[in-house]
DNA sequence: ACGTATAGATGATAGGCATCATCTAAAAGG
DNA sequence: CCTTTTAGATGATGCCTATCATCTATACGT
């Protein structure tokens, strides 16, 4: 099927980058394969370096595409819950701090699933780039929702939320594994402080 | 240079654990292969399966070996601080969330530098199970640092720092990474809220 | 409507990988 | 001391990979 129009081009670019946004978060920047990225999307290995540059530049636009995503998911809770009586806060921390979330990485924070193969790449990467990019505007979302907070607490409740699905994740199938989700949340929710008072 | 004594044929292997241990907190668990495995140990590929009986069994061996490692570390700095004026606890947490543990992954904590590779491994794989364990020692370990403080506060404690790291390791050289480690550090050696009341 | 640029398919290249087979010489064990 | 065992070296094997070259047919510009 050669010789698409140049509409469906960009729509096949951006399938591909979709779909890799997707298989990198589940199974790691260097598991995924180009013509398997390729093949997600519907499309052979052959027209790759016509939409992309390298691999490389793929993974840079599939880690950036998953923290767009995100940060909509989380201004279209911030809408959702802005009359309501449960504060957006809440609700996004108790989806960020599910089973369902710690058990579909695909389509979960990049924040807990690319970091690895980020802080792996070289300085000048560009999927380097990119994470820092979507970090940064992911703690500035994360300040919005909660209401004009300081960058400090949204960076603590952050690593915080990021390390516990992380964790709940390597040991998921164990008791452990809810028990951190729960302890993160219990504690973020109820507002204890980090350590009691010894 | 064929056969070595039993001795130093254990050695040896330990040898290879040792090193895959610092390759793949590096590097990750799939970019380290056997025969560099066996030449960061002085050895060629070629022994390699009278050792381990597989890749997988080998970095399974590695992780188990950085967690005990750590574990061991956490020990030595409580005997240390025992009855000095600075809490090990508080010692424990400054030399967890600095610069130079951020820029040391190869001989840092493993739940932070193996987490993503425990993650993706299928439930019944030995680096999840290795990995599992480690952390619950870890966790136990962080409990008894504190002074007997319930496992929900350990649970807390190590997922912020193991999120701190994870995310200022990914954007290091931008300021938020060192943003993202005095904000934590601080919140949890002031013992303030995690989050402000509102 | 016609010529040209180009999206995408097919196929090739070169390299790295885990694993296994074979060989060797030295240690173990009697 | 002599036989057996085995740690480690060398060298396949077959598979998967990123990237590039080539081809084709169709959408686009004129």
């Amino acid at each position: 099927m050669p010789r698409a129009s140049r509409a469906e081009a960009e729509q096949h670019r951006r399938d591909v980058v979709a779909a890799t946004s997707r298989l990198v978060r589940a199974h790691g920047a260097d598991k995924v394969s180009v013509p398997q990225a390729m093949a997600a999307a519907g499309l052979t290995h052959g027209g790759f370096y016509r939409h992309f540059s390298s691999k490389d530049d793929l993974v840079a636009q599939a880690c950036a595409a998953a923290f767009a995503e995100r940060l909509a998911a989380m201004e279209d809770l911030a809408e959702e819950h802005a009359t309501g009586d449960v504060p957006a806060r809440a609700a996004f921390l108790a989806g960020y701090l599910s089973a369902p979330h710690r058990d579909n990485p695909a389509l979960g924070c990049p924040g807990t699933t690319l970091a690895a193969d980020a802080a792996r790449a070289e300085p000048g990467d560009p999927l380097r780039e990119a994470f820092t990019e979507g970090l940064r505007n992911l703690v500035d979302g994360m300040g919005r929702l909660a209401g004009a907070a300081d960058e400090e607490s949204a960076l603590v409740e952050l690593s915080a939320m990021v390390g516990a699905l992380v964790l709940s994740r390597a040991c998921a199938g164990d008791d452990l594994s809810d028990r951190i989700l729960a302890a993160v949340r219990d504690r973020l929710l109820g507002g204890e402080e980090v350590r009691p008072p010894s």
